[in-house]
DNA sequence: CACGGATCCTGATGGC
DNA sequence: TGCCATCAGGATCCGT
């Protein structure tokens, strides 16, 4: 489900909501992708600092050490008064219970993770984080190293992206998305693309991130932000979705191929190699 | 080392 | 309605 503008939505829908907030109780429901790290009982006490990311991480700052959470394919948060949160269901399985509210992580199919580290720079942390790309909504995220980094790359581009070794956050959504937009085929091999291309792309991920962040990301199924609101970022997709529909810009129908156990779509006339 | 495939888990959907 | 196969927004691990 979630690719970085969800989980940038995310973020930004408790970040300053759950500043302050002492950590008072932690409940744990069925086991996630990895354990906790710790004992429940060691987060009591905590304060949260503030909430970051990284990729399709966010970082739960405490006064002393991280909290990690990663929503995997059909993970969300929700953050509210515990009086206006329902008794935790089958797919709650993590409530952060504090003296601002309950940050609750509701995960049906459990590839999501919650994991504390008393900091980044333990090997925990560094495993999960450490192999990450650019993030492509910064400053460092440059055409020009985008350009060298897919140079060494052989795999198809569409592939490249989802590996997040280059750049983060481009799930499966966003990359067909970016790809119809810079006009290039999934199937082209990262190194093999120009220079002029590979500017193409590099603004076209930008835009459309950045466009997905600011209509509220993607509901598919059932995300949500931690307040609850959905996003409509997937009424406007130009490509994903859309198997055998005309393509929006000249009708051709949208092809739907796999790439790595994962659905691709693209448009054959638009997008050449 | 870089790549491709299998894998974790549950729910929704479509065909018969 | 039931049963079965297939498919989902992710990312790690393992074999080649």
């Amino acid at each position: 489900m979630p690719e970085l503008p969800e989980v940038e939505v995310t973020r930004r829908s408790f970040a300053n909501a759950i500043e302050g907030a002492q950590v008072l109780a932690v409940r744990l429901g069925k086991a996630l992708r990895w354990p906790l790290g710790c004992a429940a009982s060691n987060l009591v006490g905590r304060s949260v600092q503030g909430v970051g990311r990284r990729g399709k991480y966010l970082l739960l700052e405490f006064d002393q050490g991280w909290l990690l959470l990663h929503l995997g394919m059909s993970g969300s948060l929700r953050f509210a008064a515990a009086s206006e949160l329902a008794p935790s269901g089958a797919h709650d399985h993590f409530d952060l219970i504090t003296t601002l509210g309950t940050l609750r992580l509701h995960d049906p199919r459990r590839f999501g993770a919650v994991v504390f580290v008393e900091s980044l720079a333990d090997t925990a942390a560094r495993k999960l984080l450490g192999r990450l790309g650019v993030e492509p909504l910064s400053d460092s995220f440059s055409a020009e190293l985008f350009f060298i980094e897919l140079k060494q790359r052989q795999a198809a581009i569409k592939q490249v992206l989802l590996m997040g070794e280059v750049v983060v956050g481009v799930g499966n959504i966003y990359a067909s998305e970016a790809l119809f937009m810079a006009a290039i085929r999934p199937t082209v091999r990262a190194q093999r693309l120009s220079r002029a291309r590979v500017a193409r792309l590099h603004a076209a991920i930008v835009e459309v991130l950045t466009r997905a962040v600011e209509v509220g990301g993607s509901t598919l199924k059932n995300f949500s932000s931690a307040n609850g609101e959905s996003g409509c970022f997937q009424l406007e997709t130009m490509v994903y979705g859309r198997a055998g529909l005309p393509c929006r810009i000249c009708a051709t129908p949208v092809k739907l191929l796999k790439q790595g156990q994962r659905s691709t779509f693209y448009c054959p006339t638009c997008q050449k190699l």
